[in-house]
DNA sequence: CCAAAGCCTCTTGATATCAAGAGGATATAC
DNA sequence: GTATATCCTCTTGATATCAAGAGGCTTTGG
């Protein structure tokens, strides 16, 4: 485990314990790969955890947040389809029908039929559901921008362009 | 945007897109965050459903893989109490009986009595849990070693330090 | 004009999860 | 010794999610 340490002295941390306990139990595997995608996976559990603390102040869960962030990066009239919904955010027809019925009761959107196709819905972010969407952002990005506050701006540029990598090989299935 | 993609052509992903998308319609704030912290979101993602058909190979999901893990790495006699397992995989007491009920049916762990402290239980890894938990563990390692492939040993390592980095940072509240 | 195919929304049934708290056992303090 | 605090397991009720499929609308092609 320590040729992952770096040369420079460094706190190990929790997946440098499971590795290690790993590497104990069975010396014969290369636990190489859990260095980086153990870490992606808690580090996802804590962000998760965290952006839902920064959603909750104004009034979002991390899931409406998808939703309504896609409206709201659309541009106007911040309108899209549920079937482009759920191709930016990944989740199923079901879980998007469920989402847009909570939104909508909250008046964070509104349904409105499609005026070129009757199969189709537009779903229209509302002036309320925009400034809520606007100022969550502005707390994550606060939230995240002091959670980097510990790297350099080339280190971070490095990690973004590894994760980026990373993410283009996985994408591609 | 391009800042980064770095001085070599790389190709743009998802969050790219959606860094652009944002930046288009709120060009007075810094989306830099992003390009970390919603790549490791996003991968963290596309990983699990990775881990989850490597698991489902094994007749084991995720989540139980996790506890098996936390048992198997253990060492000998493969035995932990729920709160030991509760911490090591971070979830809620109510989430770790149902874990445990359902492994426990499949024989794959065995409650036993706490010798020292009658409050307790002892969760015992049976051979079959093992068994189990060893061959989805190797499933998993080739699995992701393959996925890494793409990388330097170089960009392994620096990409496995700045995630460390960032844990540190973020598991220290 | 009708039939078939395709696309979209919504429903259904099952599962995992959490928050909150009940209940039982042990340890601690006086 | 007794009372209190603490720890641990399990239950309860609510929510989000998915897989599978039903149902409706439009388009296409004879």
């Amino acid at each position: 485990m320590s040729r992952y340490l770096g040369t420079l002295p460094s706190m190990a941390d929790e997946v440098d314990a499971i590795a290690a306990a790993w590497l104990a139990e069975r010396p014969d595997l290369d636990v190489e790969p859990l260095h980086i995608l153990s870490r992606i996976a808690r580090l996802a559990q804590l962000l998760d955890s965290r952006r839902a603390q920064a959603f909750a102040e104004h009034g979002l869960a991390s899931h409406e947040f998808d939703v309504l962030a896609a409206l709201r990066r659309s541009g106007q009239p911040y309108e899209r389809t549920p079937g482009q919904l759920i191709e930016a955010t990944h989740v199923t027809s079901g879980t998007m029908t469920n989402r847009l019925d909570r939104l909508a009761e909250r008046n964070l959107v509104v349904r409105k039929a499609h005026p070129e196709d009757g199969r189709q819905l537009l779903i229209r972010l509302t002036a309320l559901g925009k400034r809520r969407v606007d100022a969550a952002l502005e707390e994550l990005l606060a939230s995240e921008r002091e959670l980097l506050g510990g790297l350099s701006a080339a280190q971070r540029r490095s990690l973004a362009a590894g994760l980026r990598r990373l993410l283009h090989t996985l994408a591609d299935r």
